[in-house]
DNA sequence: TGATGATCGTCAAGAATCTTGACTAACTTC
DNA sequence: GAAGTTAGTCAAGATTCTTGACGATCATCA
């Protein structure tokens, strides 16, 4: 005897991040890249192709510049970015995707594509761009519900 | 000068995940719950008010048994859940709510539902409605990937 | 009834991730 | 050149989940 209850926002919200995430990096696995772990791609999905530095990744990822140092060291350590000194200051060192690096981004957003696409295919056309478009919207206005206190 | 990228469906439902629970504990934290955490939120939000066994919880809430131990000892140090012996089987111990952990899940949904009908407002009652149904059959479809696999 | 296997809850170790505070070196502004 | 700001790092610890194992109890069936 079970008392499933309906599922909230919050909870469908958890629940399709974590699936979304086994999916891509057990796929990525596949693809050549077993050894990224979830927050090597929030640094590497917004880094590049020309370079960033450290806090530059920070701001754009949403974390603090301590992690997105650590997470550097290990992409360094994967093979996936290089670190060169910034010729026009001299604390700051610029982070460069290598080869790797490129293609483990460019298969992550594949493969995202691809299953949105199956979602898409689903749903219908319409039905999923009103989807994401309202997710969109959300995710925005949720972003910002400090604002709303008092 | 920023290069900012299309969000993709993984870096939105990251995000709003991150939001949501901002303002869920948050809030609870302004209307007598300070000490609850997310992952408190995992057990109390499936526990029946009539009580369940810790295997049950593990089931429910999508995790390892072990840890819903650890959580239960949580909720019990917190005062919202009481732990009693099962009287239909001697390994197992019955986990029920007291009144404090009734009145945390009725708070949590009731801000919930809050922070829905917000978005509600904003998105108009037809295009929300599709939104938390596409987002219903994408978070089941996405949960059984694996049945994809060659 | 007695043996066998499953289930209930727990102990323990450790991996992964994020938070907070502080600090040095280098840069910018006035 | 003095004062404040910014870039990157060191360090400690909080939070959450994973994995493997175990004793006690229960259920099944020969």
């Amino acid at each position: 005897m079970t008392i499933e209850r309906e599922a909230d926002l919050g909870m469908l919200i958890g629940q399709l991040g974590r699936a979304l995430q086994d999916e891509l990096f057990s796929r990525l696995a596949e693809q050549g890249h077993p050894h990224v772990r979830p927050r090597h791609g929030t640094v590497l999905s917004v880094l590049p192709e020309s370079g960033a530095r450290a806090t530059e990744l920070a701001r754009l990822s949403g974390q603090h510049k301590q992690i997105v140092g650590v997470i550097v060291d290990e992409l360094v350590e994967l093979g996936y970015v290089r670190r060169e000194s910034d010729p026009s200051d001299r604390r700051a060192k610029l982070v460069v995707p290598t080869e790797a690096g490129v293609d483990e981004v460019a298969k992550a957003r594949a493969i995202l594509a691809a299953i949105e696409q199956r979602h898409r295919e689903e749903l219908g056309d319409e039905t999923y761009r009103t989807f994401k478009t309202a997710l969109e919207h959300i995710t925005h206005s949720q972003r910002g519900w400090q604002s709303l206190q008092r």
